[in-house]
DNA sequence: TGGCCACCTGACAACGTTGTCACGTCCACA
DNA sequence: TGTGGACGTGACAACGTTGTCAGGTGGCCA
């Protein structure tokens, strides 16, 4: 800057004027400016000027999901970026994996780059580590999962609703024998979706075999391994639920594998690419509304609002396909 | 920093000293300034403090994809973010659907924030804009497309290698009547896709039918459209080459209505999620290694590198699994 | 012609850090 | 006891920018 300011014998005060289109400069004097900026190849420095003027924005937000490749996770991405973009801000996104260590380390890194907002689908068990980053202020709005030891926006699902749903509509159909795969227990969502299969099973007077409720599954092929485990057994599910995205494909996976996919009823809970090719019944969760909701809250929230935490639940809808439609054997 | 250091009685210079854990500080003093931060919440700025150790790296990399919610995409960020995390860079991530101004933008911006490196999936039809970029030193790896104007680090795959084997696949189980349908031909990606499509053809001493090759298509509706109308053709093609991830999808879709997914033969270019549920042949590119090569040149690069750009050309594997195999109706 | 005002422009300090260098203390050794 | 050196600490300037305020120029009106 102070290269063009010497070039076109101007004042550096005279060049942050140009460069930030203020008035009070003469168009000649504007127009050399500009074109020692141009040969120079000037290019503006944004950390500098947003430590001048601090206090004001630094146009980035900080977004940590699950696994940015994960089509629900790159979704919530994708509609945060277009909220964001037409009020020119750029989003740094992270994949937590479920690694508390990684939140924290993640969130750490951003509040030093003094990002003007977190958005944060949390993998770790308690979010009270925040507590001093909301008192100074920093809008934080969590997605997907509510927060825990902490008072915040969040936007979430109703998943114990989502999962009565799956449950219920399998039991209407006359399942009994019906599996319940979920990830691991610490994710609170987890818990949710149990809870709603449980009460599902529960307004039909009945329980949820305990034989066929399995937790923990990190990944498809966890998933797919006990689908096939499940349907060895002498008394097998004719139906089954898939707690999350990548449990239904494992479930599609092994179902295939065995040849059994016209058979076993799945209902899986989010939907992902291909499922109505797929013809999989599934328990939609409207990202891209949810995205959209997460932004506007945080762009009020940067802009200065500071009313009391709201907490928006969505409820999901029960897409049928196909998949969940298939009756049990015996009826 | 000034009330930690005015807190611990030390100066401020003492404070920079234990926040970047410099040795020369006595265990003592150290602990008096920790305790001081933690009270104080002290958070350490980042932007200030690359700004004074200007010439160092910021620790964050922009990275501009065609749509980040697009699995392609999502594929290759989810690579870069792992190869970048064990160096502590952090991904700023932008879709540009195709449009060259918004490349031009987020490209401008990026470079205000001082990234330490671009990488560019690029929309627009040249990239000589860069031309100041890269002789100032900023490094910039081009992914999945070459650059177009000038002379930088790329990783792509072949194009028409991969065009050529799916067509020549279809030839060789006795199609002749095979549409090819690619994206916009502004997209030099898909103006390879076609040449090697003719190659194929030409191998097997034929011509590419003219009413089969359609191009132009944005997104799955689109390529769904296209399908249904060329299937109404008198001479209707027996196969189809569907030049995109978006398109093969599309595909499907329309031959999925029609009840024609087990009569016409379906090979795409770029593997997406399920595919191998839906028994689609695909050509496969490697996004995690394409995403681990990108990754590392452009880290050779950060680390001071100058050597001449280097260009890598990766071959991609045809993947079948059912749908490129199905013969055609005569046979 | 003098005076007032509007309008441009520039000097300076400050944003939150850290590199440089100098100062002071303490210990070891001659 | 004096000297040298190692070590811990601090003062200061600088990174690239912009807010504040003062100064200078020119036009218009009395």
């Amino acid at each position: 800057m102070r290269d063009v300011a010497a070039a076109a014998g101007v004042s550096l005060k005279t060049v942050s004027r140009v460069v930030n289109n203020e008035p009070g400069v003469t168009g000649a004097v504007r127009e050399r400016v500009q074109a020692a900026a141009e040969r120079l190849d000037y290019r503006h420095n944004l950390a500098a000027s947003n430590l001048r003027r601090s206090g004001s924005r630094t146009g980035v937000i900080g977004v940590l999901v699950q696994d940015v490749a994960n089509s629900y996770s790159a979704g919530l991405l994708r509609a945060l970026e277009d909220a964001m973009r037409v009020h020119d801000v750029m989003l740094v996104a992270g994949s937590l994996d479920e690694t508390t260590a990684r939140e924290r380390a993640m969130v750490t890194n951003l509040i030093s780059r003094r990002v003007d907002g977190l958005v944060i689908v949390p993998a770790s068990p308690r979010q009270d580590y925040l507590e001093p980053e909301i008192r100074a202020g920093l809008p934080i709005i969590f997605a997907d999962r509510a927060p825990r030891g902490i008072d915040t926006d969040s936007v979430i699902v109703d998943n114990a609703l989502g999962a009565y749903q799956a449950v219920d509509h399998l039991l209407a159909r006359g399942h009994r024998r019906i599996a319940v795969l979920t990830d691991s227990a610490s994710i609170a969502t987890a818990d949710e979706r149990v809870r709603g299969a449980r009460a599902a099973f529960a307004k039909h007077g009945l329980e949820l075999p305990g034989d066929l409720l399995v937790r923990g599954h990190a990944d498809q092929q966890g998933a797919a391994a006990t689908v096939h485990r499940l349907r060895e057994l002498p008394d097998p599910p004719t139906a089954i639920f898939a707690g999350r995205n990548a449990i239904s494909k494992g479930t599609l996976q092994a179902l295939a594998e065995r040849g059994e996919r016209e058979s076993v009823a799945v209902v899986g809970f989010d939907d992902f690419p291909m499922a109505d090719l797929l013809q999989v019944t599934v328990i939609r969760q409207d990202v891209a509304k949810l995205g959209a909701l997460v932004a506007a809250r945080l762009l009020e929230r940067i802009a200065g609002d500071t009313t009391p935490p709201i907490r928006i639940v969505l409820p999901p809808t029960l897409i049928p396909r196909g998949s969940g439609e298939i009756p049990p054997p015996a009826a």
